[in-house]
DNA sequence: TAGATTGTTAATCGATTAACAATC
DNA sequence: TAGATTGTTAATCGATTAACAATC
């Protein structure tokens, strides 16, 4: 029952986006100007259709057969397809070295993810700071993002009960959630939940390793 | 051109599994001995024919009409699938907050993950420590995963050229890399790369709030 | 028995890839 | 011109889902 889903670019070619703004930005600061799809699809082990497709879904000029693509054009409106211009509020939950990494992430700075506040158990009463940030008692996730009206929540911490933060998460008007715990979320379906689940990760190095040594 | 694929199970089955593997076990702990395709289908949101499928992968005995599966059976499968009775030996690039946060996550060390040694730009000459782990500078990597028969590579930060460091991993005798920095990396096709890249990642974020706020 | 649940075959669905005429 | 490259339509492919008879 996917009603009203207007996305011209499925989610696949989403996330092959920023492996061509990553080509394309080489090329520009090489001078390059035009770029053909089979040479992206060469550096990319993609398919040059494929490629060529997912050009398609941005461009405003098409390509020149025997030429190709503008790689200032395709760049630009890549990096506005994926919200790179804009500012994106999140809240994390989590203070360990996971929501560390989350928060002093340099490329996800670049990127516009701001992250305002960080939630984790008020062991002590004294509110602590981690890289500039706050770090708040769970009790007021909803609150804070209903009132500083955040949309992005990022759950880096297993140790929580994941169900009951991102209900709340929820409830303070989250709706894209970046998952880094091994719990199936249950969500209303206006929700995105995007899972990073190490261990079903590791589930595939594993079974590499068992099926070639 | 994918020959000898002895492979049973999917990817996406076998990233299925872990969660499986959770539910699962909850119902050991509560002494819950069968379980039904339709009950798992409800409690993780998926298709019950799907769920019946992945079963079907790893079971030894039938589920049985109106009573399903046996949970221990199923359990102790899928945990042997997923290679949850070995030690796998791995080795880390990076120091920095990722790194810490991959080699001090007990999930993954209950699965059997052991991180033997991290490598990073060796800025002064003593040899430091992350964790009880020896921090190696970085041109150490294939003798050190060849001496070691480590075949497991983590690639955790994105400070390095991700591509001279696969390369030396692949060197050494990698098969099995954990990609979190955003380059696209080449590989013989008997390597497996499993990217965790937090830039596609976000994108998918980003294009959820774009398309509903 | 009736009905919940199974296993399996067939249908659907969506993404990727191939084919090919158009064009610079 | 010849040929590399484009855009698009059709074919393929693989995973998910539906249908349904079998069974406890």
């Amino acid at each position: 029952m996917y009603e009203c889903n207007q996305q011209t670019v499925t989610i696949q070619a989403l996330q092959r986006m920023p492996y061509y703004v990553q080509q394309l930005r080489i090329m520009q600061e090489n001078m390059v100007q035009t770029v053909s799809a089979p040479r992206i699809a060469e550096l990319l082990n993609l398919n040059e259709v494929q490629v060529r497709k997912d050009f398609a879904a941005v461009y405003t000029t098409k390509g020149k057969p025997k030429t190709g693509f503008l790689v200032a054009e395709l760049l630009h409106n890549m990096e506005e397809l994926l919200g790179y211009y804009n500012i994106n509020e999140a809240v994390i939950i989590g203070s360990g070295y996971l929501a560390q990494a989350i928060i002093s992430d340099e490329r996800l700075k670049g990127l516009g993810l701001r992250i305002v506040a960080a939630f984790d158990f008020s062991l002590d009463e004294t509110e602590k700071e981690i890289h500039g940030i706050k770090v708040l008692s769970l009790d007021k996730i909803s609150n804070l993002c209903r009132r500083m009206n955040i949309h992005i929540g990022i759950i880096a911490d297993s140790g929580f009960q994941a169900q009951v933060v991102c209900d709340q998460l929820v409830a303070g008007g989250i709706i894209s959630i970046w998952n880094f715990t091994e719990a199936h979320l249950s969500v209303p379906e206006y929700v995105k939940v995007k899972d990073e689940n190490f261990t079903a990760s590791y589930a595939v190095l594993t079974n590499h390793l068992k099926k070639n040594l």
